[in-house]
DNA sequence: ATTGATATGTTATATTGTAACTAATTGAAA
DNA sequence: TTTCAATTAGTTACAATATAACATATCAAT
C-alpha cells in the first residue's frame, strides 16, 4: 500500500480519509454547501497523505469525467480549493503555496502547523498556550487579529 | 512629503531609511558581503514605507543604470532580495509574497509580524512570550524547529 | 597577467493564481 | 411542470510570482 509506505506505517491512513469524507458530508449538510464530485475528488487528492499538496499537482492528478476532455483546468481546481477552504475542510500552507486536509474540521480552531522538512508530513496542533500568549501580545500592541498564520518548519518526532 | 502622508505622520521615516542603510553597511562589513548599487537600491525601495513590497513592484520602480537598458529583469531583483534576506536586512512576508525591511537587523531575532489590512503597515515584534510558549509546544511535540513563521492579519492600533 | 570568487546580464521558461464570460444543473416557486 | 434564480462548472485568456541555465564582467590576491 503506497500510502502506508509514504507514511512510514505510523497510522491507518484509510481511517483519516474515511473520516475526512464523513466530516465533509456532515459539514456540507450543516453549512449548506454541496460536496460535488469535483470537490470530493480534490479533497481526496489532498488527503492521499499528510503532505502539503500543490494546486498544480491536483490539476495533474485530477481524473476528468467523460464530459470533460483532457486535464482539469486551473480554474476548476482553484474553485474547489476555495470551497474547501471556506468550509474549513482544508488549510492553506502559506509558506509552501500548498494545501493540507484539516484534521478536525468540525471544531473551528486556530492552529499551529508543524512542517517536517524530511518526511514532509504536516502536523496540526491547537496549541492553546501559544494562542494565549499571542492574545497577550496582541493586547499589548492594541492589534485586532482577523487571522493567524503560524507555520513551523523543522524536523518531526520520527525524523530527528 | 509622500512618505509622511502614506505613514499618517506617525514617525520620521527619514530616520528609518537612514538607519536601514547604516545597518546594511555595518552588516555587510561584519558578515563580509558587498552592498552594491543594486542591493542598496532594492533595500531603499523596500524601505520607502512600512508596507510589504512585492518583487514585481520593485522591478517596475527600479531605476536601471546607464549600462542596463530598460527595466530590471526579475533575476536581478530576486538575487538582490536573496542577498538581503540572507543578511537579515529584510523579511519575507509569506502570506503576501512580499518583503519588508527588518527593523532590527543587528540583532538576530525571531519575530511576529502584525499586518494591518487597512493601512497596510507591518509591525515587527519580538514577542518573547509567544516564542517561549511555542518552544514549550514544540517540546511537547518533539519537534525541532528550524524556522518559525508567525503572521497576524488584522487591524493595527491606529486603524481600530 | 592570471586566477578565483563574486556579482551581474540575458534568455527562456516554470510555477502559481485570476478574470471574464458562457453553459449546464438543480431545486424550489409559480 | 415549467420557469426562474441560484449555484456549479466549462472555457479562454492572461496576470503574477519565481527560477534555471549559461554568458559576461569586475576586482582583489597571487
Amino acid at each position: 500500500m503506497l500510502h502506508a509506505i509514504e507514511l512510514n506505517h505510523t497510522h491507518d491512513h484509510e481511517t483519516c480519509v474515511h473520516d475526512a469524507l464523513q466530516n465533509a458530508k456532515q459539514i456540507c449538510h450543516e453549512k449548506g454547501g454541496v460536496l460535488t464530485d469535483i470537490r470530493r475528488q480534490v479533497l481526496e487528492l489532498i488527503w492521499r497523505n499528510h503532505h502539503p499538496v500543490k494546486a498544480y499537482d491536483i490539476i495533474e492528478k485530477f481524473k476528468p469525467s467523460e464530459r470533460t476532455q483532457g486535464a482539469a483546468k486551473p480554474t476548476t481546481i482553484y474553485r474547489a480549493l476555495e470551497f474547501l477552504l471556506e468550509k474549513g475542510l482544508i488549510h492553506r500552507v502559506e509558506s509552501l503555496n500548498a494545501f493540507i486536509g484539516c484534521s478536525n474540521p468540525l471544531h473551528v480552531h486556530e492552529l499551529v502547523l508543524l512542517i517536517c522538512k524530511k518526511c514532509e508530513n504536516v502536523q496540526e496542533r491547537s496549541a492553546a498556550g501559544v494562542m494565549e500568549s499571542i492574545k497577550t501580545e496582541l493586547q499589548q500592541a492594541h492589534f485586532i487579529a482577523h487571522s493567524k498564520i503560524i507555520e513551523i518548519h523543522g524536523l518531526c518526532d520520527r525524523c530527528t
